[in-house]
DNA sequence: CAAGTTCCCGCATAATCACGCAAATATTTT
DNA sequence: AAAATATTTGCGTGATTATGCGGGAACTTG
């Protein structure tokens, strides 16, 4: 195999999957470490890829990762951090959007093996640099001020899943009204990924806490879980502890 | 046997097998490896193939070994004006990915209204900034490379669109085989964009003409309207021309 | 901090290349 | 047709390039 050859399949390699392994490529392709060392090498001096330990990476996914990291309260990390451990290998995540659920995304442990269900475009690009995250849109029209697709369409497609989670980007919650939105069709929407999923989890900052909109999403008791940045035990949760959710 | 007859014999192989190795040629043609590379070196002066140590490649070969583009080139943005022009009030404009078309959505005009259909992520979200574009996202499945979404649902979806206008970022347009690309799953969509428009517009940079890749999107004829960086009436877009392309 | 990778450096080997020259072949001129 | 000229080819030689391997440094991870 021509030198050219190996070089324009670690390419190929990088743009597929955004990333490659010195231990793969030599068994692909052949031949020993020092040489695919050398190969990325050369085409990171001709700035085509990354080096990095290990191997390697496409540019534009470093870049991506940089230009994060804006939007990071430490509550949220907090928030996201606690979620995560609710996911595990195999499962299927219906998930919202918000910055919060960004961060989470962020964070996902390389490694799981979980496939994500999802109308908000960003999050569906941040889902898209995970390396073994499974992502599903469920695209339509797409409604500007949430960056997320809206309509019926999605609505029913929704109603075709099972998910094992539904993870809830919350804007406000109280104990009368349980979850509640702004928009119309953000409700319906987000109405449908409850309704599919096993457990519904919603996410909110605790000054989202006793905070109501004009339209309901669900009932306090429709939500199985609540995670805030707060621990556990704190006042500020007694109340919805009673009401049966589990707080974390 | 003739130089010639030898050269012609090597193109042959090129074109068939994408590359060929000095060491193989010169026990099939009898000839000292000698004569052999004074064969590749004229042929590739010529311009026919590409002379690499040990052997050649088919000059395609030279484009799938160019990496993601990161930043815009200037070609990019004379292609997304010239197209910009072709989109008019009302609309109905089905758009591909790639890095020309986020130029291009980047450089719409506030005031335009149009609706864009895309499978592609970042497309959506760059359209989303648009104040006055309605974008529907047509979601199923996202594959990770393209960040785009792929599959039977969406080419349903766009089966049930009649569109005015099909944009297509282009990565090989040649005489022969029209567009290519290299992912079956690329491929279905784009075949089914192009199917639901009036009218298809190719964007490829100058560089993409003449090379192709594996897998065959849609004939030349497929393609009513060929947009490069160069004067329409180049030379190197004269063949286009002539098999009925409009050039702008 | 300790084990396991991965990396970097220099060297040895083998393949490939470039150059000059002479023999062979083709082309033109006489 | 013979001679003169030009082109092509093969080979030898030495330079260049590509690759693998060993050993020690550097990094990663638990």
């Amino acid at each position: 195999m021509l030198k050219k050859e190996r070089q324009a399949y670690i390419i190929q390699q990088i743009n597929i999957h955004n990333k490659v392994l010195s231990s793969d490529l030599c068994v692909q392709l052949d031949v020993s470490e020092d040489t695919v060392r050398r190969d990325l090498q050369e085409l990171a001096e001709e700035g085509k890829l990354m080096k990095v330990h290990g191997g390697a990476l496409a540019k534009s996914f470093h870049f991506t990762i940089e230009s994060k990291q804006v939007y990071s309260l430490p509550e949220k990390k907090i928030i996201a951090h606690k979620a995560i451990d609710l996911i595990k290998d195999g499962m299927l995540v219906v998930i919202s959007g918000g910055t919060t659920m960004r961060e989470l995304v962020n964070m996902l442990p390389p490694d799981l093996n979980a496939t994500f269900v999802t109308t908000n475009v960003p999050i569906a690009l941040e889902l898209l640099e995970h390396p073994n995250a499974e992502v599903i849109f469920l695209g339509n029209k797409l409604l500007k001020s949430a960056q997320m697709a809206v309509g019926a369409e999605v609505v029913q497609r929704l109603g075709q899943i099972k998910a094992d989670l539904c993870l809830l980007g919350t804007n406000s919650i109280d104990l009368h009204l349980g979850i509640t939105d702004l928009e119309w069709e953000i409700i319906e929407v987000k109405k449908a990924m409850i309704a599919c999923a096993q457990k519904t989890v919603s996410l909110a900052i605790s000054e989202k806490l006793n905070s109501s909109q004009r339209l309901q999403v669900c009932p306090l008791e429709a939500v199985n879980i609540l995670i805030t940045e707060l621990a556990p035990t704190d006042q500020r949760l007694l109340p919805y502890a009673k009401r049966g959710l589990s707080i974390l």
